[in-house]
DNA sequence: AATGAATGAGGATTCATTCAT
DNA sequence: GATGAATGAATCCTCATTCAT
């Protein structure tokens, strides 16, 4: 067993912990000792790594955040340059079945409240939300002009507003599903009169 | 002065110091001491009214969708017949004044998230869920015929959508122009090409 | 038995038990736990009563400054207005039974090293230091003019010497004696040419 | 570079952190790591050398009690037979710069409290007592014979409360003065009539 | 009806100490 | 010699809930 350069693994274990964790209980009300058990050490490691509760939890939320980027990012090389092809993109790689978990879904529900009490969190949720709309307006501005603007927001408050509702769903997300069911919207969206 | 008549006096002054506590707090780490201070009494006697601190969070969550539905009822009633007016009517009625309010946003989201775990509290959201899908079909029905169905869940989730993004704005909501927002979608929906 | 009112009952009860258990231990390494269990409570309700285990010590020196300033003022008002007799009861009321006992004297050397770290405790010390000051001088300047007042710091310094020799004695703590030697001092600093 | 006869070295380090931590924080609650960190090393390798935390604080004890030792017989040393000027060296050496700084006072008191729980630390203090008794007594039977015997308790309990309340002035430490002080006292005692 | 009194259960956090490398 | 890794045991404090008055 090696005995240096654990900090990077038992990070991540506890990452990874925590989300299951928050996913499996629906809430935040999550004990740091439930989450090192998962992570399969004690609380006092996952304090010793992380300081703090608050920073367990922002850490996973920046995971979840950077893996929803890494989807997306990997969606658009994917995609090459056509807007209509990217906007695509980006809805999908929202969607992946990496992202729309049950246990990610539920996490992202409880990391918007955290974000309403704890400024680090809504600092990266903002960051996501910018990001989200800078990369639509981007592909939006070459297809609908003045209109790219109201429609990256309904395009970003739908696929929020599928989320939440993903959250209180009984059976297995369907990714794919929601992705045809946003790109449907956004199409007719395209296609009205400008 | 008589003592009797209390009890709806006393819960409603429970819930209506739950939704503030929640929303001031931003989360549902809100003790039923807080609560009860606020509400202008001891803790004991709020367990002596509701029982549990669950029961109080479910009156709070029942007030919250009550008075949606008593908005909603409303303005139907006062839209009339026309199905392109009842559809107005049930989007506005959701961003009356009265629900768009920062702590009723909150508490909406937090909400969501006690759906997760408390099974009485998923049961009210479903069942605030499936009055608004009755009520959007009814109206979608005469003027989208076979495309009810999917503008109707498109509508929800972004009303949705719209809610947990003001929860993270910082600004006062402004119900008018969300809106305004979520109709404009909505009229594009139904000129779209069937 | 009585349900209310006990505010005071407890609080006294736990300041006894802090006295005693500071005693006993030697050291403000006291748990909460131990001060309540000596008071016959549960940590919960020391907690409710205090706030902080903080203000429990605080709450302790302060019982032990006021006992301390009784017994002086006890034995002045006893003492009439000779300024002789006057300091020979100030030094007597600080080594009274009630003051000079082995708990006593432990909680008081305790007490002075809280006072390096929590300002609020360092405050109740500067008070009691000032008072004693205070009394001694009122009672020197007839007797000794320009030299009251090193002579009353010399007693000042002498009597908390004698009390921190003290917590290292084996036997148990005899004031009288104890006053015998401050006062023989006290009579040699008198009488000296000045 | 050899590594070997470091053991000394790093002890050394470590006790000289331990004082000065100990009066930085005014308490003993210090942690191990503290003192390891401002002693350049590793919590473990503290351990490694003294065993545990309490032997740690004893060889801190021990070097304020040899440094105090050997300034008071470099004192003595310097003032040769007569007894006048051996008692104004002991109290001179008392309150030499070194000694009389404010982390020494802080960590003096504190040790006057881990004495009451720890026998070891109480026998360290109790050498100290008894080897400043026996050089008090030496230089005082020829100059006050029968008296010999209180002053030498006197002026022990002066240097003791002299430094205690040392540790809650607030400027620094004037040791001339405390010597000033002390010694004027001595020989008010010493002048008095027999 | 109303409340102060009271507590058990739990939870975040700290820390001295041990161990494998 | 030196240290990062790891943990068990504590400790303060909080809180929902119950009870006697």
């Amino acid at each position: 067993m090696p005995k240096v350069g654990m900090e990077p693994i038992r990070k991540a274990a506890l990452v990874r912990a925590t989300i299951t964790e928050i996913g499996r209980a629906g809430s935040l009300d999550v004990t740091v000792s439930q989450i090192a058990r998962r992570a399969g050490m004690s609380a006092a490691l996952a304090h010793h790594y992380f300081g703090s509760k608050e920073q367990i939890f922002l850490a996973a939320m920046r995971h979840i955040l950077s893996i929803y980027g890494a989807e997306v990012r990997g969606a658009l090389v994917a995609a090459g340059p056509d807007p209509r092809a990217r906007l695509e993109a980006i809805v999908r790689g929202s969607f992946t079945r990496t992202n729309f978990r049950r246990e990610v879904v539920s996490a992202w529900l409880n990391f918007y409240t955290l974000a309403q009490t704890v400024p680090a969190a809504r600092r990266l949720l903002t960051v996501y939300q910018r990001r989200l709309h800078s990369n639509l307006m981007h592909a939006l501005v070459p297809l609908a002009a003045s209109r790219a603007q109201p429609i990256a927001e309904a395009l970003a408050a739908m696929i929020d507003g599928v989320y939440i509702r993903e959250a209180l769903a009984s059976g297995a997300p369907d990714g794919m599903a929601a992705a045809d069911f946003v790109i449907g919207f956004l199409d007719r969206e395209l296609g009205a009169a400008p």
